[in-house]
DNA sequence: CATCTAATTAGATGTTTATTAAATTAGATG
DNA sequence: CATCTAATTTAATAAACATCTAATTAGATG
């Protein structure tokens, strides 16, 4: 339901220490230390805010050897806000919404079936329609309005499955991405889906 | 200090019997009573939560009798998340941030001179300077966006003080409001003075 | 002024949540 | 494999919060 995921994402910025630690990060990534000294609270408690921070999606992960560095999702802040206020005034007539979570409950399925439990690619699908949910759900995390070398773009397909050649073509033909020189960005018009394929 | 207001708005919108109240006043102005019933609560809890979404201006009330009207303030609703998404980017300086508590000081101390406590105006300042705080004290109170006949405003000003007609007067000169044709509007350009006025 | 109505306050209860210290895990490196 | 580092989990504590019932207040009206 729509509702909760609003209620999240209030809650998620509804404590000072989060809204410190996506100011810290607004300057780029830091790993969970320095955080927790920047802002005097121990280790555990940056696990925990981190945590509900990236239930909502608005921070991204990444680990290099034992390090992990957080980083803004820019989509996710700069975009969720509206869903609130959209919310509020169109609101949801009761036939769209059941036929909004029918969608969404054969997204999970697909997901749940190409995806293993660690969040690895087992195949891509060859049906277009399942196909489509599996490339969307990828590049969901990409960070919105981010340029990507092509090599970040490799690597990070990489997490994902070996074939990384053919689901960055992939992404270009369906216009996930688009490309210039060298250069990839997401497809900006992906945003609302992106909001669907929160969990 | 800016980043409290952030997080009290956020947790304003972090529950969800009180973002059902703003859905069900989207459509129109509602009273407690109909409100509990609506969402299968007390009025306590109406009375609780309506005092949360007033303490950071999501809401309006209007008294008819023994009966008080909530209806939304549009303009909170829709502005405030974009001070949350500036407030995490353009991550305030520190002079500027003196500077601006300074002004806020100032605003404070003249409202508190020429208000009583329960929000009458004693008197319009002659200086310039604090008749426009005085001035958009008080046209922060209206509903942005909405359209107000010349009685309504007449009527509202009243609340503040008796000489309607001056202050009338005083909106339009100094361009708090705009007038066509016996209609009164805000002047969109108040919205971030609005904010700042916020206790 | 007695009464009615709508709203608020006060007090109680159960839940959620922010934080920490201490124990544990996950991964890297000598 | 022993050790180091960064992160996480666990358990405990205290504060904040949503909700209710019951008592009270504020206005209106006969």
């Amino acid at each position: 339901m729509q509702l909760d995921k609003i209620v999240s994402y209030h809650k998620a910025l509804a404590d000072p220490t989060r809204i410190k630690m996506l100011i810290l990060l607004a300057d780029g990534e830091l790993n969970g230390q320095v955080l927790a000294e920047k802002l005097s609270v121990t280790p555990a408690t940056i696990t925990h805010h981190a945590a509900k921070l990236r239930e909502t999606r608005l921070i991204n992960e990444r680990r290099d050897k034992n390090t992990i560095y957080f980083s803004l999702n820019d989509y996710f802040i700069k975009n969720n806000a509206n869903a609130t206020v959209q919310l509020i005034y169109r609101s949801v007539k009761e036939g769209e919404n059941t036929m909004d979570d029918k969608h969404i409950r054969v997204k999970q399925s697909v997901i749940r079936n190409f995806f293993t439990a660690d969040g690895k690619l087992k195949s891509l699908p060859s049906q277009l329609k399942k196909k489509l949910i599996v490339l969307e759900n990828i590049v969901a995390k990409l960070e919105y309005g981010r340029k990507y070398s092509e090599k970040e773009i490799n690597d990070f397909i990489k997490h994902f499955h070996d074939d990384f050649a053919t689901i960055r073509r992939e992404f270009i033909m369906h216009q996930f991405m688009f490309r210039e020189n060298e250069i990839y960005v997401m497809n900006p018009q992906e945003m609302w889906a992106r909001w669907e394929t929160l969990s």
